[in-house]
DNA sequence: TAAAACTAAACAAACGTTTAATTAATTTAT
DNA sequence: ATAAATTAATTAAACGTTTGTTTAGTTTTA
């Protein structure tokens, strides 16, 4: 009676994918879906399992717990989650503010294609508990910020952005905005009677509304008018 | 064996507060405090009562069940949080601008007076069930929503303010923003070295912090430059 | 034929709620 | 005013479910 269970880490730096089967990727699927929906303690193993189309013990057998199981969703789900800031601070033909641009698109477009592990996200965050997924969600943090932060100092150095800039406040207007339009898109829909349109239209809507509204909101902050 | 069971009920129109016991607010209290650490499922009504210091059975004595005591600490906490705005709307005697101002810092103010329950209020928005609280919180939030467009439309008449505003998509961000902040904001005191200082102290920090940055994106978003 | 994948059943613990009994407070009757 | 009667408040224990996890056995794969 041996059991083989997978075993993998939390490396952040240079962290490869690990290769799941189908049966493993339907729980993580299923796992994210409802932890989106009903929060962790809200979704119980019997509810994923069904959803995932699998016995209840193969969630303990193939991940060891259920916290586990969280813990490779995150690991799954934030493997390319990273902005792409790094490939685009070397880019000498676009000025700051075209990359600080791209970077809102690039942020908004992973939200929206994200929805249900940003929900996670967002509940993970409110816990404020020392758990490895905490820490996780903390890294990716910094490491975003400081990414921006290199970008914003080399705005002010050639002249084109302001000096004192509040960096961290400014980062939580996007991400508060975005999170805000997530968690009350049906309040929104309802509101502007959107409730004819197809969900992609819709999506493709907030989409564009959120990116226009933060590009304007970030030239206002970072820009000397 | 009979047992008294306290009724109320939703009516949002001139709701009457409800007079508790000690006791019934001291569950109230220990039921916030902790369903907004833990949610609604992390939290067990064994949890609550040892916080609140009571027996466990007075929670189904008093309330009925753990989900109508969520509904009593909805209705004991959104008594009086509505927006000061009706009376804000008929003073003639200080600008439409002024008016948002003290608008933005009302919100705020109450916000940070009332964290444990604003993150209980996002929590819930996140599940999106049709819920007695749900329904509560839709109601709050389109409210406030008319308030702010009818003081929108003063500023518009007047030609202080611009006429194309999306209220919404502003007040998601002014909305976003603040509970982002509530959220992160260990991380942003890590991030600013602000450990040393007491709470009180940070509070009033982000408090002023906010204020301030949301009255310079409202700025940006209402008026004609 | 050995290892891995998978299953139904059982496990103990925790869950929200109810019961039955007791104590405390309030009302009624004298 | 005091005793009796009634109602409310409070408790420990038990209720039946559901929880996450494990076991022991079976089927599948290599």
């Amino acid at each position: 009676m041996f059991s083989f269970k997978r075993l993998f880490s939390f490396v952040s730096e240079m962290r490869t994918p690990i290769e799941y089967s189908e049966k493993q990727i339907a729980i993580i699927n299923a796992a994210e879906k409802l932890f989106a929906e009903k929060g962790f303690d809200g979704a119980s193993v019997r509810d994923i399992a069904q959803e995932a189309d699998v016995n209840v013990a193969m969630i303990s057998y193939y991940f060891g717990s259920k916290e586990k199981l969280m813990e490779a969703v995150f690991e799954e789900r934030t493997v390319n989650i990273k902005l792409k800031v790094e490939n685009l601070l070397q880019d000498k033909s676009i000025t700051p503010i075209q990359k600080v641009n791209i970077l809102i698109d690039d942020y908004v477009d992973k939200f929206i294609h994200q929805q249900q592990f940003h929900k996670i996200m967002m509940r993970e965050q409110m816990i404020n508990k020392h758990t490895p997924v905490a820490a996780l969600i903390h890294e990716l943090k910094k490491k975003n910020l400081e990414s921006i932060r290199t970008l914003i100092q080399e705005g002010q150095k050639t002249g084109a952005f302001k000096k004192n800039i509040d960096i961290v406040l400014m980062m939580t207007t996007m991400v508060g905005t975005v999170s805000q339009m997530l968690t009350s898109q049906h309040f929104y829909r309802t509101l502007n009677n959107m409730e004819h349109m197809d969900d992609m239209e819709f999506q493709r809507h907030i989409r564009k509304k959120l990116s226009t509204h933060l590009k304007n909101l970030f030239k206002q902050m970072i820009t000397n008018e």
